[in-house]
RNA sequence: GGGCGUGUAGCACAGCUGGAUAAUGCACCGGCCUCCUAAGCCGGAGAUCGCGGGUUCGAAUCCUGCCACGCCCGCCA
C-alpha cells in the first residue's frame, strides 16, 4: 500500500491512525490467514485495539480459529505472525498467549502525524446541534447540586466544537412556575425584616455575596417557603401564589413582567457564577414565549385531535401513551381542566420550536426527568416530530444527604470557588515562593476553577456523585492541574528555546526528520497522539465527556514520559524533532483543554 | 408494587458492542531534583469485579433470579 492509498483511507470520515492500522493490516492477515486454510473470518471485528500496550497497538484472538485448524490457539498466533506479510505500518508481529499482536512503526506514525496532523484528513463534521443545558430555576445562587448539569452541557457543547460543530449553548428560563411565583410574592410581600425572622437559626448570608441579587433574594425565596409551611396564613398565601402561576400559565402579561422582574437579576447572579467556570450561553429561551404566542394552544389543540387522546371527568386531557408501549402509568396528561396547559406541554411547544432551528438537538437533564423526557418524546414522535437526544445524569448529594435550595442545606458554588481558589493560591505560595500575589492570584483562579470541573466532568454521569471538599481540591495527579502542569511544562520549554536559541517558527521550519530511536517516552506519547481524534468523537458521539478526561489525562501523563526521556535542550542545542513533537502535543493539550474547561495558563 | 439506574482494592473511579496479568488516582511502603517547573517521574503492596445460576473455547462485560442503594411513577415545576 502506498501513500495514495494511505491518503485515501484518510479521506474516509472517522478515520484516525489505529483505524488507518486496521485497515492496513486487517488484508494483510486475511491473506496470511488463508494461506493458513482459514477462510472467511470476521477478521475486522475480531482486529481490536491491544488491551496490553506492552503487546502491541491491535491484537487478534486466535481463539476461534482452534477449533478448525486443530490447533492449540498460541501455536497459531505464532505461525500466523509468521506469515503476515511486511508493511511499512507495522513495527513489530508477535504471537503470544494466543493473540496474534501488531505493534505499530513509531516511525509510520510521525510521518501520519506530520502529514496528516492528529486529526488526519477528517473533515469538519460541521454539524449543527443545539444544546440545552442547565435551566435551573432562577430562585436562588447555584450550587453544587445544578452544577453537574451545567458543567456536562458546558462541557458538551466544548466537546461538539472542538470535534468541528456547529453549536448552540442554550438556557430555557423557567419563567411562569410556582417557584418563580413564590419568589415573586415573597419580594412583594415581606420586607427585609420578616425574612430575616423567618430565618432565625440558618446561616446568614455570606458577606463576600452581599449585594449579588442571587444570594440576597434567595432569602425571600426561603423565607416564603417557610411561611407556606406554616398554620396560619399559609392559606391565604396559596391561594394568591396559585393565582400568579394560573394567570401566568394564561399569559398574563403584567404577572409575568412582575415574574420577570423578581427572578432576572438572581439569573444573572447565577450567570455571573457559571461564567467564572467558563460556562456561558448563546441564547435564552423563555418559557411563557409559547404560551404568549399561541404555539401552547395551537399544540393543545393538535394533541386533542389524536387518536389517543383521553379526557378525565373534568375535562382535563391525556394521551394514553400506554397504547403506544409505555409501561407504568400511561396517561400522559397535558391540559388541567380548567384549560390551562402543564410544564411538560410547553416543554413540547418548546421542543417543536427547537427544531425548526435546524440542528439535532441534544438535552442535559438530571435523572428524575427521566419519564418525564419518555413523555414528551413519544409525543413528540406522536406529532410526526423526532426526539431529542438526552444526556441524563445522577444527581450531587453531600455526604449528609440531597441538596436542596429550598431547606438551606447546600454548597454554594460561588463559596467553593472561593475556597478552591484559596486553597491553590497556598499551594502556589509554597511551590513558587518567588512569585508576586497578582500571579498567584491569576493562577490560583484558573487552577481553582479548572479542578472544580474536572472533578466532576471526571466520572461517568450515570453515577452517584458525592461531593466532598477534598476531593473538589485535589491538585494532584488524576486532576485538573495535573493536565495543566504538564502544559505549562511544554509551554515553559518554547518559552526556553525562543529566548535561547530562536524562534520556534524559524527551527521548524522545512523538513522534520524523524529519528530512528524511539524511546519509550516517545513512543508512549504518539501512541496517545495518534487515537486523540478517535478520543474527541467518542466523547461526542456518545455524549460520554468523562472519556475525553480520562483521555486527557492520559495525554498528559505520557507527555511527563516523553518530557523524562526525550531532552528538547541541551546546552544551548534543541533536538528539532522532539521540539516538534512537544509542540504538536502542547497544541493537542491547549485544545483538549478547551474542550474541557481548563484554563491552559502557561505558567503555574 | 412497576419502570430506570448504580454496586469493581481501605476510599474514589475506568473498563460493560465478551478476549491476555481488571486500568487510574488518593491513602500506604521504597527510590529519584549539580539534568527543559518534583503540582512531576520510577518501583512495591493492595480486587472472591454485590450474591447465585446460565450461555460460551473464553464473562466485570451477555441472559436469568436474588440482595443493597438512588431516582421516578402529581390535572407540580
Amino acid at each position: 500500500m502506498d501513500l495514495a492509498d494511505l491518503q485515501q483511507y484518510c479521506a474516509i470520515p472517522g478515520c484516525d491512525f489505529m483505524q488507518m492500522l486496521k485497515r492496513i493490516v486487517q488484508p494483510l492477515i486475511i491473506e496470511a490467514l488463508s494461506s493458513m486454510g482459514v477462510e472467511q473470518m470476521p477478521v475486522e471485528k475480531m482486529l481490536q485495539a491491544s488491551r496490553e500496550l506492552d503487546q502491541g497497538d491491535l491484537a487478534l484472538p486466535c481463539f476461534p480459529f482452534a477449533k478448525r485448524l486443530g490447533m492449540a490457539p498460541a501455536e497459531i498466533a505464532e505461525q500466523l505472525a509468521q506469515h503476515v506479510a511486511d508493511h511499512p505500518a507495522i513495527g513489530e508481529v508477535s504471537g503470544v498467549n494466543g493473540y496474534l499482536n501488531i505493534r505499530a512503526n513509531p516511525k509510520w506514525i510521525v510521518e501520519q502525524l506530520i502529514e496528516f496532523g492528529t486529526q488526519g484528513s477528517h473533515p469538519s463534521p460541521n454539524r449543527s446541534v443545539l444544546i440545552e443545558h442547565t435551566s435551573a430555576n432562577p430562585n436562588g445562587p447555584f450550587h453544587v447540586g445544578r452544577a453537574r448539569n451545567a458543567i456536562l452541557g458546558d462541557t458538551l457543547v466544548r466537546l461538539h466544537r472542538l470535534f468541528g460543530n456547529n453549536v448552540t449553548a442554550e438556557y430555557y428560563v423557567d419563567d411562569m412556575g410556582k417557584q418563580v411565583a413564590v419568589l415573586a410574592w415573597a419580594l412583594e410581600h415581606l420586607s427585609a425584616e420578616d425574612v430575616e425572622a423567618q430565618l432565625i437559626g440558618r446561616e446568614p448570608v455570606n458577606p463576600s455575596w452581599k449585594g449579588k441579587a442571587d444570594h440576597e433574594r434567595v432569602r425571600w425565596y426561603q423565607a416564603a417557603q417557610a411561611l407556606r409551611q406554616e398554620k396560619e396564613g399559609a392559606e391565604e398565601i396559596e391561594k394568591k401564589i396559585g393565582f400568579m402561576v394560573h394567570a401566568s400559565e394564561n399569559g398574563d402579561e403584567a404577572v409575568l413582567a412582575s415574574f420577570q422582574a423578581a427572578y432576572q437579576p438572581v439569573l444573572e447572579g447565577m450567570l455571573s457564577t457559571l461564567g467564572r467556570l467558563g460556562i456561558n450561553f448563546d441564547r435564552f429561551t423563555k418559557e411563557s414565549i409559547f404560551v404568549t404566542n399561541g404555539d401552547v394552544g395551537r399544540l393543545m389543540e393538535r394533541l386533542q385531535s389524536l387518536e389517543i387522546n383521553g379526557e378525565a371527568d373534568n375535562g382535563a386531557q391525556f394521551l394514553d401513551l400506554g397504547a403506544r408501549g409505555l409501561k407504568g402509568k400511561t396517561e400522559f396528561f397535558y391540559q388541567r381542566g380548567d384549560g390551562s396547559s402543564l410544564y411538560a406541554t410547553r416543554d413540547i411547544a418548546y421542543h417543536m420550536w427547537k427544531w425548526t432551528q435546524g440542528g439535532d438537538l441534544i438535552n442535559v437533564l438530571g435523572e428524575d426527568h427521566k419519564l418525564q423526557a419518555k413523555q414528551v418524546g413519544m409525543t413528540l414522535e406522536e406529532l410526526g416530530e423526532k426526539r431529542p437526544e438526552v444526556v441524563f445524569y445522577s444527581f450531587i448529594k453531600l455526604p449528609e444527604g440531597k441538596m436542596s435550595t429550598r431547606r438551606g442545606n447546600v454548597v454554594f458554588m460561588d463559596d467553593l470557588l472561593e475556597e478552591a481558589k484559596e486553597q491553590a493560591a497556598v499551594v502556589v505560595r509554597e511551590l513558587r515562593p518567588h512569585y508576586d500575589e497578582e500571579k498567584i492570584s491569576t493562577i490560583a483562579e484558573a487552577v481553582g476553577t479548572s479542578a472544580v470541573r474536572f472533578n466532576i466532568i471526571k466520572v461517568s454521569p450515570e453515577k452517584g456523585f458525592t461531593f466532598r471538599w477534598e476531593d473538589a481540591l485535589t491538585f494532584e495527579a488524576g486532576s485538573a492541574p495535573f493536565i495543566m502542569y504538564s502544559h505549562t511544562r511544554a509551554c515553559s520549554i518554547r518559552k526556553r528555546v525562543e529566548t535561547e536559541v530562536a524562534p520556534i517558527e524559524n527551527i521548524l521550519n522545512g523538513e522534520i526528520e524523524t529519528q530512528e530511536h524511539f524511546s519509550d517516552g516517545l513512543i508512549t506519547l504518539l501512541r496517545v497522539l495518534a487515537v486523540h481524534q478517535d478520543c474527541v468523537e467518542k466523547a461526542v458521539n456518545d455524549h460520554r465527556p468523562h472519556l475525553f478526561a480520562e483521555h486527557m489525562l492520559h495525554l498528559a501523563n505520557a507527555y511527563n514520559a516523553f518530557y523524562r526521556d526525550c531532552h528538547i535542550l541541551t546546552d544551548g542545542e534543541v533536538d528539532k524533532f522532539y521540539l516538534w513533537v512537544s509542540e504538536l502535543a502542547r497544541g493537542i493539550m491547549k485544545d483538549g483543554m478547551e474542550g474541557l474547561g481548563l484554563i491552559a495558563i502557561e505558567e503555574m
